[in-house]
DNA sequence: TACAATTGACTACAGATGTAAGAATAAGGA
DNA sequence: TCCTTATTCTTACATCTGTAGTCAATTGTA
């Protein structure tokens, strides 16, 4: 696969909005969002633009306006990242990062619960 | 505490050397940073500088030359950035990440041993 | 003491990003 | 068909970042 485009943070705001809700019009994106964010239509507008041009998203012509969809995965892009903060961080150790965690704040029992399900399956089903 | 300053990727790199080696002249920080980065050590000294007004470090005459010590603990900043990374792709949920993760690449033996003692070590002390 | 070399200060510059305003265009209504 | 208005396209601009180069000062050396 080609290798995902660099999306700012603002931008990205907007990716979680069309990976929510595609395929959306322009209208829709900035609805949404002017209700969590302090941006102008225009900005958000650019931030679109920009997205396009990088090849992030993709959009039909439906009569006067534009309807956007996505190019690249939410999971592709978020693992991707993630890896990429886990190595920045934590010399990529997941569990050296889960460990700095919960010294700061200690997992709740839901938590705790769920990531040991998390472990016994992957180990049951002879994981490595 | 006042909140962390914004570090971008190739100052965090210096960061790196200085939490590593502090109190650290320019001079070892560029010798540790020309091994592992193409930088020149005209861009390294502009790197120090921006950390420097940044006051993410704060430096002491030495002589002729300057001697670093970092102004922010790398831990502290290390959980910010986790803390906010997290809530940017995971909606805060670690948990989320982990089982994520292991989609993409399985834990090894070793890292599901280490976590679990993680989370029993908790569970047993009383983990809420 | 005068000079070369070391080290820090100041300047540079293009591309990315946050944040928009203004110009152009097309479509629907009068 | 012409105009108003909704929507898109173009332009703007300050700041941050990556990536240095040049100027200036200080200091050890000849």
């Amino acid at each position: 696969m080609p290798h995902l485009p660099h999306i700012s943070e603002a931008e990205f705001e907007v990716m979680k909005i069309v990976w929510r809700l595609a395929p959306v019009s322009t209208n829709e994106i900035t609805d949404a969002l002017t209700r969590t964010t302090s941006w102008s239509p225009k900005t958000i507008q650019t931030l679109i633009k920009r997205l396009v041009n990088k090849h992030a998203l993709s959009y039909e012509k439906q009569g006067r306006m534009f309807v956007y969809t996505p190019l690249i995965k939410e999971a592709e892009y978020t693992s991707q990242q993630s890896r990429s903060f886990l190595k920045r961080f934590y010399n990529g150790n997941i569990t050296a990062m889960l460990s700095a965690y919960m010294e700061h704040e200690p997992l709740s029992e839901t938590e705790i619960d769920s990531l040991r399900s998390l472990l016994f399956k992957d180990s049951e089903k002879g994981g490595r």
